[in-house]
DNA sequence: CGAACTTGTGAAGGTTCTGTCAAGCCGCCG
DNA sequence: CGGCGGCTTGACAGAACCTTCACAAGTTCG
């Protein structure tokens, strides 16, 4: 599976190799630009997989930079802001940005979010997201679909990814923390007992043997057999 | 299962104890400098596992007893500042720090961080086990489940770590203190008869040649033969 | 062999954790 | 604006678990 590459157009640099190095730790193709003309020069030339980009650039702003990229072809944008304006992330969303992040962050979180969404947006030619099928029930990330021999269950998005992430490894026991950190991304915005409504929600309309409890540490999906 | 060890650099008094009994309360091994000579000491002598750092401190700044920390051997960072200030946040991940927080924060915050560094931490270089395989038996930490020739077996969390501890090293008798230190991570939480009683659990599901007891001393579990 | 001490065992009691439900909040859409 | 779906949170009951205690059984050593 070749690496996700990210596009990372950012002025300040020390901002920018902090984030340029902790997601090439995580195994990222990571190409750094800073100013707005040579990150759409990037975008259009690399084809990355998510942009991380800066609201406040020289050259153009950001915006601008979004929309450009855009017009080539969908990709998922992360943006960043200096100052926590609603009024910016309306625009921000409204030219196709995916998600938000307000200065100061922890880049825990940023690649947090990165995670998040490369999984969310997971389509096109690479089957980086193989449909997993176990227990007559299979689990599509592309089109966020979970059937089985039954018919199609809805499930919120949620709920679609702490079943996928729990499913991605079986017989695992992920803990409340990992998950909330993993699925939601943010680990401080959701309580512990967050997953277990979840949980409890995909229970019941997954049946309550899907899901184990591993009393006192966690979760895991059941294993094949 | 030896509690963390955490060591908080905060010159506040008010701050630095408020941190440290709620990090102990949660069970963590907790040691406080109060100014950046003596928190580089503290680090350089005690080891800890994560390092809680005040930004701004007598002596020299935060970012010089990160630098000088790391310098010694990586370890995890949750970097504490005054103000909601950008740059400040910059260098300081430049320089290691892998979470990064604002005052005024939640204890509670500063917690769940702690906790999700740890464990980010722990999945990372250390692998948290592997699985033991021994006398038609099976124990795999990552799913918590026990296996045999005749089929999974059930048990509790503190059975499944105090078979865990036994069965990583066989033949070597452990002390009921030693067990308690480091499969309940507190000496003073169980008095040492409650050891006991889990290892009869341990043996009315095994079977009692598992464990052997070495009369005076401690368990051990059995040796490959 | 017997006393002193240690360990095995089972059950009671209290504590913590989980399942479940419903209320409240928020964002979205009509 | 009002309804709706989705997310979070708190309350509560029930389940799972841990500790302790008492006594039986075993072990050590004089």
């Amino acid at each position: 599976m070749r690496p996700h590459a990210i596009a990372v157009i950012e002025d300040e640099a020390a901002i920018a190799s902090a984030i340029a190095a902790r997601l090439t730790k995580e195994g990222f193709d990571v190409r750094v630009a800073s100013d707005g003309p040579s990150g759409v020069e990037l975008c259009l030339r690399t084809r990355p997989d998510l942009v991380v980009l800066d609201l406040m650039l020289p050259g153009f702003d950001g915006l601008e930079v979004c929309r450009r990229i855009q017009r080539d072809r969908p990709v998922p944008v992360l943006m960043l802001t200096a100052r926590d304006s609603e009024t910016d992330m309306l625009v921000g969303l409204g030219v196709g940005a995916d998600d938000y992040m307000t200065k100061p962050f922890s880049i825990r979180q940023l690649v947090a979010r990165v995670q998040v969404l490369l999984r969310r947006v997971e389509r096109g030619p690479a089957p980086a997201g193989a449909p997993l099928k176990t227990h007559d029930i299979e689990i599509d990330p592309g089109r966020r679909v979970v059937k089985r021999a039954t018919g199609t269950v809805h499930l919120t998005p949620i709920e679609f990814d702490l079943l996928y992430k729990l499913a991605s490894r079986p017989g695992i026991v992920f803990s409340r923390e990992q998950l909330l950190a993993e699925v939601w991304g943010y680990p401080d915005e959701a309580s512990a007992r967050t997953v277990d409504s979840h949980v409890g929600a995909l229970r019941k309309k997954l049946g309550s043997d899907l899901i184990r409890t591993s009393h006192g540490v966690g979760y895991a999906f059941k294993e094949s057999s």
